[in-house]
DNA sequence: CAGTTATAATACGATATCGAAATATTTACG
DNA sequence: CGTAAATATTTCGATATCGTATTATAACTG
């Protein structure tokens, strides 16, 4: 799979988001899996300046979704001690753990979807 | 990319998720996007009661979701003329038009993860 | 040190979504 | 027929989220 057709980057989305639906995991908006993905993948330290920057949305919208995911216990929230009307998001235990069940249902529908499409070409 | 790691699957899910939410597209929640790539993707027909099985939802959460999806013209509502009971959950250009883009970016999103991570093994 | 700027959170009213229960409407069946 | 079952939607009160405006706090600046 050198390189990705539209259809199985679909098929691999669907597979994998069908997946998180069906085991009843938090229903997370597209705008709060993207502040989590980025926390967790993008280099430290994030602020709440910095993310609303990075994704092109307001500041309170940040907040919020940070209000959430720390409702659910996937980051925290750190007093900058350098600068204190920052804060620094912190990655938790429990948002590893979600991350990395999450991406281990992309890789089993990354896995379906190269089983049907092995082509012969 | 033979085999894709954790890593790798959830730096594509950031690379297309984050591109979707800085282009301030329709913020669906997972279960409206799991209703929608569903129902473009498995073979027709679809309704209410057998989306709700396949994503493991209550019906009314299916009827709402449809609710929301009819309303961005990504789907479209049909009487079933052989079980009036029955909607059949039909496809829009809108949907494809959404769903192509949306492909596009996780496909963006694989080059740019798989350019980062060609191994020299 | 006074005034401005920067950061994040909160307030506000509006809208959206939730799960569960209740409501049509249609079909099946005895 | 008439009663039960199946399908989808609507209602209900409770929460959650929206964008914008405002507030609170801290840091910079002249």
């Amino acid at each position: 799979m050198k390189k990705m057709t539209s259809n199985q980057a679909l098929d691999i989305w669907r597979g994998a988001i069908v997946e998180s639906v069906r085991r009843d995991r938090p229903d997370l908006s597209a705008r709060q899996m993207a502040v989590l993905t980025s926390v967790y993948l993008l280099p430290a330290p994030h602020t709440v300046r910095g993310l609303a920057t990075a994704l092109n949305v307001s500041k309170p919208a940040i907040s919020r979704a940070l209000d959430r995911l720390a409702e659910l216990g996937m980051v925290r929230r750190k007093a900058d001690d350098h600068d204190r009307r920052s804060i620094l998001v912190q990655r938790t235990v429990r948002g590893s753990v979600y991350l990395t069940e999450f991406a281990e249902m992309i890789v089993g529908a990354y896995d379906i979807t190269a089983q049907n499409s092995h082509d012969t070409s």
